[in-house]
DNA sequence: CCTAAACTGCGAACGTCGTTTGCAGTTTAC
DNA sequence: GTAAACTGCAAACGACGTTCGCAGTTTAGG
């Protein structure tokens, strides 16, 4: 269980074998069907011991747009400190407590935010999926192999000039832009850009949390 | 080749095994090492096979943001005909031809637009992405089994009362949000509120294509 | 205290996977 | 006409997830 995941992080989820968490175990890999039911069950365990590492939430703080990045900040950490959680939440399975509660837990921070539930839905998904894509995005080696500038004329000009590194609040700003823009609509766009932070409507986080 | 596509469109990734694609092929497994070096090779042509399909590249129209946003919905065309493609673009293998030629294409488009090189391909990265997560996102069944209404208050009074169904422009909506955040910074929230949607300079798409 | 039932861990095996190898059959070159 | 090179393929290898049946141990009942 948690053997299992420290060889995933250790060697990746390729290396998750059952017969190699029984070696960790000192036991043999159908020996550990007497308490899974599948490889996949495994996973799912990892997955949601892991997602229960994002406890406790941070204390709200600022608007909910602030809370939902402090959130997302901290899964990013997560999933860089395993790598291994991109590729196993893509898997259509049920999700386990520790999952359930940190979603109801973003869904507490939307409560005042006046958009549709799906929206909400789809945003917390989408924030999700943007800490993957970040989390994966770190050694740029040279993807290039042989290339031609009469028929890539761009990208040779690209990285025969590569510019200024990127700037590391990247995260934040993606973040936000996609947050504002499905969950406000058109018109918040005009809300951030005037530094308004909420709506009318006070958008605390009201006493309770998970 | 070809055969191997249409395994994975009909069964999935999973499905498209040296032994399968072989039987599709009246042959077996080993006898493809002759033409492939591996599984992943297999997966890399089909991959570049499928990004060839985007050709030709829709007409220039419209600024920038306009013409990435053509390029991304035919893009989430592509990912929705062939749902195995978002799932084989992330192993970090090399980029084949069409691959290149979509990519330069992507530069080329953003050539006027004054961001470093850097934040062009995260964007062109983040875009794909984006493109990725929707199109994973159709049938949401019931993944919730059964919820704590005591633990889980926000998410079980999301479930008891939907709301209305999502805007279908939800896609065109996140992405732009996403790309004038990456690209233009924090005057590109600005910028998108008043209606302009190009910096000074003009952002035309001058003759060349891929 | 002894026996019967239930439960535990585990070695061995099954089928499938990606990949390698050696052997026939055929084509090419001298 | 012979030697070299190349082709396709069946068989096999190791590793995978998973199943099964058998010993050893714990529990329940009389």
């Amino acid at each position: 269980m948690t053997a299992a995941i420290a060889l995933a992080d250790a060697e990746g989820l390729p290396a998750v074998s059952m017969r190699a968490v029984a070696s960790a175990l000192d036991t043999t890999a159908g020996s550990l069907y007497r308490y899974l039911s599948s490889r996949d069950d495994l996973l799912d365990l990892m997955t949601d011991h892991a997602v229960g590492e994002l406890k406790p939430y941070p204390r709200p703080a600022g608007d909910w747009l602030d809370q939902l990045q402090a959130l997302a900040t901290q899964q990013l950490e997560l999933h860089r400190r395993h790598r291994w959680l991109g590729e196993v939440i893509q898997r259509p399975t049920a999700a386990g407590p520790q999952t359930l509660s940190w979603f109801d837990h973003c869904l507490g921070i939307l409560r005042e935010v006046p958009a549709p539930t799906t929206a909400k839905f789809e945003a917390i998904a989408l924030m999700t999926g943007t800490v993957v894509l970040f989390s994966r995005a770190q050694p740029t080696g040279q993807p290039f192999a042989a290339l031609d500038p009469a028929r890539h004329p761009h990208l040779t000009a690209a990285l025969a000039n590569p510019g200024p590194p990127p700037k590391d609040d990247l995260f934040a700003r993606a973040l936000r832009a996609l947050l504002t823009g499905l969950l406000l609509g058109e018109r918040g766009q005009e809300a951030v850009a005037e530094g308004v932070h909420a709506p009318d409507r006070a958008v605390g986080h009201r006493g309770q949390a998970g």
